[in-house]
DNA sequence: AATGAATGAGCATTCATTCAT
DNA sequence: TATGAATGAATGCTCATTCAT
């Protein structure tokens, strides 16, 4: 088997024992036998158990921050972005509950471990609302006193929670689809009636 | 000293200590130390670590439902109320970060060891949210295509990131007031140009 | 059981296992085992392995040189002192094989981590020769060309050698007062005819 | 490469590596990565780790062997023998680190795991001594009393302690030549005036 | 009620050794 | 012969929990 299968091997057993497990109650020999492989192996392709969950926050937003993108590309109007966004999100979360997991964990548990989150995945995914907020300023379509580093949190945050209380209720009342509808409709009308 | 202080002291100490190293890298006999009290003693109090971080965050939560409530006692209209909520808040997660910061742990580390979300303060303090909701639908002021189920969510969401970014950097572009009003604008109006 | 109490038989038992099987090979649940205690009790009284092993040697070496001293109080002839130390060395390394073994390691297996023997027991044990001779140099019995750093290492080593064989082979040919008769002989006397 | 060559190689770089790191530090990767060889091949040409330390000491002490055997075999005195074989092992030991903590190492950390010290290169390379004794009293120059198995355990170890110390002390305050001097000084007549 | 010494289960990590290529 | 990726047994140390005092 090729290093580059076993790599990738390893990061989706871990994906899945850190969403079942949590990070910290996850043993290394969890992922090994997720893996299928010793335990030993695991320590060729990652120095420690943080920076396992360090590759695996990275790949999985990554691979997110590439197929958003790919679906903005070919929108120029920025409420249909925005709804893209949310859609995308939510869907995602919805199919792959791991990846939602892995979110959450990486996100608050080790809040006190990596304190830089400039130039990193996480904030390259949550720049994307922003910058479709100022495209949409300059639009004229968006609100010209939405300021975006806080309109970018609050959407992220918003579909975080929902994401997070999917996965602890395992039947939910919404679909994606409405759910999706309903938070792209609040970010874009407000709750008051017009 | 009577049971009841040292039962408090404890919760404090605990608060404290979850706060600033995270649940599952704090010791009990930090959290003895920080309450200058016996490793031993704790037990006479709580049943087991786990058992610490949901009380601690029962009786923070719960004060903060009390204060929220006492606050929205006297107001009427939904659209303030929210922003009471909204700003409240906020400024609670900025005065007292390890409040933050426990709601953060015990929000998402535990997920796997919790299921049972309703009917605990957590539940009772969201809902607070999706009551303001309703009461802004029957006074025809919130527009009735809103779910107060998903608007709660989407609500708690966006000011919980917030306060987690505030934890993670120190120094932030904009104050408390400046945040909530932004915050509130977003949910009332929307992002679009009316 | 009291704390000292605890602490020593640690010490006791880590002599017997260090010696046994080498500093390297011992397990601290080998350690725990002996001193019947638990494996974690043994870090309520020492910070590591390696801080068990220094204290064994310190405390032997410690023990070692009391007697010594107290042996060589009473005498004045530096012939006779340094009979005492030759026959006293011999005598505790055949009774104690533990406390030769330990010493064996502690002084070679970790030459690497323990750079610093100037102010410890092993010196001041060694010193001990080296103001042997230099009294005997003094009351003009000695040698005054005798260079008192060197002939403290080679009578030391040479004990030191003869007791380690000793640990090897279980039977030896010469009884311990043949021993030290012969090697206070030739350190004396020298190989030499008159 | 011949696989002379390879052996040689390996060996040269355990011998490195060992009295760089000590037997149980050293890693086989330490030493293949020394002697630019893959670890798997190492084990072509040895059984195991501990086989690796065995050949080391076997090859070092047989060529101390062969070249202190070739200086005393142009002389006939036991006298001049005694000083050349002193003078020998201190200078090499001075020359060669290396070799002087691996000397260390193999006759004291593994002394647990090799008990048949009859017949090897290091009963060998003492019995050197012993037969200068031995000599010695032939020729009416030694001493009767001298037990020649005792005596050069003595000088032996007198040797070893004195090449210890220069191994952990980088300076020190004698020449190769003084400290020779004076040991043989002292193991010809003895500290004693004449 | 309070103490804190003692317990011992639990786990990340290392590294000698193997073996398919 | 040679490689080096893979293995998995082995262990020092931590810390939640207990319990004799």
């Amino acid at each position: 088997m090729k290093t580059i299968d076993k790599h990738a091997k390893i990061i989706r057993a871990a994906t899945k024992v850190f969403a079942k497990k949590g990070f910290f109650n996850a043993r290394i020999s969890d992922i090994a036998k997720e893996a299928k492989v010793a335990d030993g192996t695991i320590y060729l392709y990652f120095n420690n158990k943080f920076d396992i969950l360090v590759s695996v926050f990275e790949q999985e937003i990554g691979r997110l921050i590439e197929q958003t993108n790919a679906l903005l590309e070919k929108e120029n109007d920025p409420r249909k972005m925005l709804e893209i966004f949310i859609t995308k999100h939510l869907t995602e979360m919805k199919k792959n509950k791991n990846l939602a997991e892995v979110i959450q964990i990486e996100l608050r548990q080790t809040n006190k471990l990596v304190k830089d989150y400039r130039n990193n995945k996480y904030s390259i995914y949550v720049d994307i609302l922003s910058s479709i907020i100022k495209k949409g300023q300059e639009q004229k379509i968006f609100r010209d006193d939405i300021l975006p580093g806080i309109a970018k949190r609050a959407i992220f945050g918003a579909l975080d929670e929902i994401a997070r209380i999917w996965n602890i209720n395992i039947e939910s009342n919404y679909t994606v689809e409405e759910t999706a509808k309903q938070v792209t409709d609040i970010f874009q009308l407000g709750v008051l009636r017009p």
